[in-house]
DNA sequence: TCAGTATGGGTTTTT
DNA sequence: CCCATACTGA
């Protein structure tokens, strides 16, 4: 009855896990510790040894990539296809599950799932329609609001307005935002969670066929999982059903779309006796790393409690640089990348992570300049480019004529003469009758003029030439055929220089994509459809050039999950990381150090920190005090790489004298990164000043009240 | 209708 | 500073 190759090369923890009774489980795995191993020789266990079907299986994680990790490792253990298993994201299974159910759940046969961007465009046209003040009303915040209210399982008539017009507001956008998606048949990322939830929760029989089928439910990344991911879950589980959860509260950095660190908690309130293990035990990190990231998370109030070790080696002490400025910073990594590769160190071994995005141009610029191939993570993917959104557009107004959105992106893309005016008596038509774009475009014809409306039935003719012509052809030569006979190849052939080229690849791709795609069996649906879904849900992170060895730079945030034996964590300046918007609030402070605590257990290594003392920042120098987050890991794990003589150089530098004289002092001795007192903000850091002489503009951080900018004049500011 | 300029705003990201 | 969007003039 027992399978020892499954427990093989596991220390007794991960065995124990993996062997656990069939009965609620809680797996708290640390950074590093072998966590998808467990997940995967888990449901190899269940199959080979407790002799489950794999039929009766369902495996939940976050990401594709994650998914997909864990459909090829269990296959390659299992040794067959393991399409009978559910292995997919939360959405992925949720869309699946509507495809499969879509009378049950009121939605069109064709319904089109829609991505934020996409998403974004319809409230904002909601609000236009309603002759709102865009700054106001922000579309952003607005769609921000729905999410938040989806992401808690609460629909707009669930909401009251508690008197607040401005509350009031937002739950009429969202109303009128739903009934928008209701007709045109889109279903944004939270709405197939949320319905998906519906489904269960308001189909008695549905739930229970699902609840008989899936009795062992796993969950990675437990730590993430929303409100409505884990009314779901809890849902699905049911009283017979066995969860498995994996986690770690430590790397939860996502609250601030709605992941719910407390469900954790939850999960072992509502499953009594749950059986818990811990997976200290460190496999990546050598001990100085995994030592100074230990110290750095014990900061965090309300931990569950857990601390890696490693039996490897010590390893070396991380690295501190404070850089003068970005481009110091910069050629500061570059170096030792360079001397990490002399050594005959791979460049992909080396990670340069930074808090924000933007933080990527003076490393790219810095890369560039020396010649070392690198490779940034998280850009715009593949399906989010325009000319694929508006290639795919053309194709969901072909299998789905009500879909607005689509029609509205590309009626006159290329231009054919359809502007404005055209498109407002449309609008007008289609609002008064409560209809499709669609519908409204063949009513309006014969009351528009001759011309106009000849170049309005030239497109609708278009597409339902396109739908007749293409109906019975394989998917690729549909998609070929559509982007051709629409002129969208032809017209981004005219795009200058070799940007419209690259445009015109893409497309062409996008055929490429299309024969090599693979329709979902299980979903039941038309090839295209299933495309269009695939489309939106995997939005292609896998890049073509991934076999050239370069440096890899991404976020924090995208770094999770991955390691590498080299890490720079580079602009660590409070402010920077944590964020200026984190400070403020406690939650959000700790938020940030278990970004800065997922960063640091990334290292394999070698662990470099890099702060700049000046950084030009949205156009204007500031000059920064080192992350609070350096000061938190104990001093014997860290060595400071050219050791500063002064810590903090004086705020004022003569600039247009050009003098020789240096860094005069300003009266009343205000230096950067200085503390001083304010009699009404109380204390704070010196920040950043502007201008000089008493009219100079003084930027603090105070720490009740955040950021503020006073003029030095009449600041009253004491030393501290 | 389009290109060229003004304006504003600027964590983090998956699906 | 760099980008995305809105507005203006030919």
């Amino acid at each position: 009855m027992d399978a020892p190759h499954l427990l093989a090369g596991l220390n007794d923890e991960q065995r124990a896990a993996v062997s656990a009774p069939l009965a609620p489980t809680l797996v708290l795995a640390g950074a590093g510790s072998g966590k998808t191993r467990v997940l995967t020789h888990r449901v190899a266990w269940l199959v080979q040894v407790e002799h489950v079907s794999p039929h009766g299986i369902l495996a939940v994680t976050f990401t594709n990539k994650a998914a997909g990790e864990m459909r090829g490792r269990i296959e390659s253990m299992l040794g067959v296809p393991s399409a009978p298993l559910w292995i997919g994201t939360f959405h992925g299974i949720a869309h699946r599950l509507l495809r499969l159910h879509w009378r049950e759940t009121n939605l069109p046969q064709a319904f089109q799932i829609i991505d934020s961007d996409d998403q974004l465009r319809a409230i904002r046209k909601i609000i236009k329609s309603l002759e709102l003040d865009e700054s106001r009303w922000v579309p952003k915040e607005v769609m921000w609001f729905i999410n938040a209210r989806k992401d808690e399982g609460l629909r707009a008539k669930d909401l009251k307005d508690e008197g607040d017009p401005n509350r009031r507001q937002f739950i009429k956008l969202y109303e009128l935002y739903q009934e928008q998606c209701d007709r045109s048949g889109s279903v944004d990322f939270a709405e197939l969670l949320l319905r998906a939830y519906e489904l269960l929760r308001d189909r008695p029989d549905v739930l229970s066929h699902y609840r008989n089928r899936f009795r062992h439910v796993l969950v990675d990344e437990f730590q993430d999982t929303n409100t409505i991911q884990y009314d779901w879950l809890k849902l699905l589980v049911g009283p017979t059903g066995v969860p498995f959860a994996v986690g770690d509260d430590d790397q939860s950095i996502y609250r601030w779309r709605g992941a719910k660190v407390e469900n954790l908690q939850q999960y072992r309130r509502d499953f009594p006796g749950v059986q818990l293990f811990r997976l200290e035990q460190n496999y990546r990190s050598t001990g100085n790393i995994l030592e100074a990231a230990n110290a750095l998370i014990s900061n965090n109030t309300g931990r569950l409690g857990k601390n890696l070790w490693t039996s490897g080696e010590r390893g070396e002490p991380v690295r501190l640089y404070a850089a003068f400025n970005e481009r110091d910073e910069a050629d500061f990594v570059v170096n030792r990348v360079r001397d990490w590769t002399l050594k005959g160190g791979r460049r992909s071994d080396c990670a340069i992570l930074y808090r924000s995005n933007a933080q990527s141009r003076t490393f790219e610029e810095a890369l560039l300049a020396a010649r070392i191939p690198y490779r940034v993570y998280g850009g715009l993917r593949f399906f989010e480019r325009a000319e694929i959104k508006d290639a795919l557009a053309y194709l969901r107004l072909i299998f789905n004529r009500v879909d607005d959105a689509s029609f509205e992106r590309i009626v006159n893309l290329p231009a054919r003469g359809i502007g404005t005016k055209t498109l407002d008596t449309v609008r007008n038509y289609a609002r008064a009758n409560a209809c499709s774009m669609w519908q409204a475009a063949g009513a309006c014809i014969s009351e528009l003029g001759n011309r106009l409306g000849q170049s309005l039935h030239g497109f609708l003719v278009l597409i339902e030439q396109l739908d007749q012509q293409t109906r019975n052809l394989p998917l690729h030569e549909q998609v070929d055929h559509v982007i051709n006979a629409t002129g969208l190849v032809a017209y981004y052939k005219q795009d200058k220089g070799d940007r419209g080229e690259a445009k015109v690849e893409n497309l062409e791709e996008l055929v490429t994509a299309a024969r090599g795609f693979e329709p979902d069996e299980a979903a039941q649906m038309p090839a295209l459809a299933n495309f269009l879904s695939h489309a939106v849900l995997e939005s292609g992170e896998d890049q073509a050039d991934e076999w050239e060895d370069g440096v890899q730079m991404m976020t924090l945030h995208s770094a999770k999950g991955l390691e590498f034996p080299i890490v720079f964590m580079c602009g660590m300046e409070d402010g920077l990381f944590p964020s200026q918007r984190s400070i403020t609030d406690v939650g959000g402070l700790e938020e940030e150090r278990r970004l800065c605590y997922v960063g640091t257990t990334r290292a394999m290594k070698q662990l470099f920190m890099s702060y700049a003392e000046q950084r030009r920042l949205h156009g204007t120098d500031t000059y920064g005090t080192p992350s609070r987050f350096i000061k938190e890991i104990p001093p014997e794990f860290i060595e400071e790489i050219r050791p500063r003589i002064q810590v903090s150089r004086p705020v004022y530098v003569p600039r247009s004298s050009g003098s020789g004289r240096m860094e005069e002092e300003r009266p009343g001795g205000i230096r950067l990164g200085q503390r001083v007192r304010h009699q009404k903000f109380g204390e704070g850091v010196v920040f950043n000043v502007e201008g000089d002489g008493s009219n100079a503009h003084i930027q603090i951080n105070f720490e009740r009240h955040g950021m503020k900018t006073l003029v030095l004049g009449y600041a009253n500011l004491e030393p501290v």
